[in-house]
DNA sequence: GCGGGACCTGCACAAAACCTTCACGAGTCG
DNA sequence: CGACTCGTGAAGGTTTTGTGCAGGTCCCGC
């Protein structure tokens, strides 16, 4: 994951490690490319901008290195920046601001095309926490066995509080992580969702945490 | 198979393996070369434009080694390309875009032209989920014991969904595989024939998941 | 060369599903 | 008892899907 800007970089970071994936961060064109040659990763996520040497640049160094699927995130819908992109070898760009599950959905999307066998053998996409039951990769959501349907930001936001059960994450925390970027603050968008979360799972699954934030309970 | 484009390389593999076929891959010239002589191939698929040294290169020295059938993929429809490309010995080639089922069927006959008995003999290629069962080699489908007719797309579509089933897989993904290029985003073909395939195997067979996907229902 | 049939594509429209926001009352804290 | 934070219900707008259908293409038998 290489993004100069802390909290988006952070922001992706947390929500594919809860996808089950195995994360290393870089923040500039150098640290790009050196965690590239250490790391070895199966899949590259990249900004275009970035301190140092650019998205472009260092896509062309690690493509040279070795064939590795990229990522390209764009600041903007800017054909040029796109074109460039997928000139240098990236193989898919998604345009900031960007929806988590997306972002979630393409990596996913190419790392199966990459190794079908491998991706699907090695991580392991549902988690469970007493009589709550969640698949990432399928997208479904059990309590006490029966099946609930939530909406995609209800989903995401559940996956999110999944990902660290009992830890109180702020609104702010959890708006940059499921709707990719920071904002929202002074709005009751979240507040929302973790309402129609609670009536779908149970009103004390959610515990709310005065001053703060929400958190996950962690057993039923 | 040999091609230098991560995403062509690695959707071609997928979807012969998918067939039962036992792939390796290589990205340039001289690894083509070596993984030739190290795995002894039955059938060679080629990309013309390639770092090292081009295909009709690797098709030469190769053929000098061993005959063996060679299925050339040349980037534009290019007569002189083609004709090079016959005359150092490849048996078929196939221009890009080329349509996913296109290339097995290719393959297919080919390995069939040389007659291995072993071929047909050795890989599986069906698939059952519920009571729903895919045969892959023979491309046929039947629904509870009885047999149902899909169009050719129906079925592939239907095929890259039975490759993981339950799992989510976007638009865009299954474009990408059934179709073999990335594209049609903002159409609203895949959902055509997500309706058709529903419509002659069951409603419920595929679901579909708001804001990100359809995905194949495990079981019945 | 000429229908005819099977199939693919993609649009336009309608229907669902979903997200966001606001206003206000209830709750919490010091 | 203020000041602030939360929960809530509903309204309004937006996005995403389902569907019917009209062109096209391709292939085949005549």
């Amino acid at each position: 994951m290489v993004e100069d800007e802390p909290v988006i970089n952070q922001a992706v970071t947390d929500r594919l490690r809860g996808h089950g994936y195995e994360v290393v961060q870089a923040w500039d064109g150098p640290g790009a490319v050196s965690q590239f040659t250490e790391t070895a990763p199966d899949l590259v996520l990249l900004d275009v901008m970035l301190p140092g040497f650019d998205g472009h640049e260092v896509c062309r160094r690690i493509q040279a290195a070795r064939p590795v699927p990229v990522l390209m995130l764009t600041a903007r819908d800017d054909e040029a920046d796109i074109l460039v992109g997928l000139g240098v070898g990236a193989d898919d760009y998604l345009t900031k601001p960007f929806r988590m599950r997306e972002l979630v959905a393409r990596v996913g999307a190419l790392l199966r095309r990459v190794d079908r066998a491998a991706e699907l053998a090695t991580r392991s996409t549902t988690t469970d926490l007493g009589d709550l039951r969640i698949d990432a990769a399928s997208r479904r959501v059990w309590v006490a066995e029966s099946e609930v349907h939530l909406t995609p930001t209800e989903f995401d936001l559940l996956l999110c509080l999944a990902a660290s059960p009992g830890v109180v994450l702020t609104r702010e925390n959890l708006y940059a992580e499921v709707w990719g970027w920071p904002g929202a603050s002074g709005t009751r968008t979240v507040d929302s969702h973790v309402k129609a979360l609670r009536s779908k799972t149970g009103a004390d699954r959610v515990r709310t945490v005065h001053g703060v934030g929400y958190a996950l309970e962690p057993s039923a």
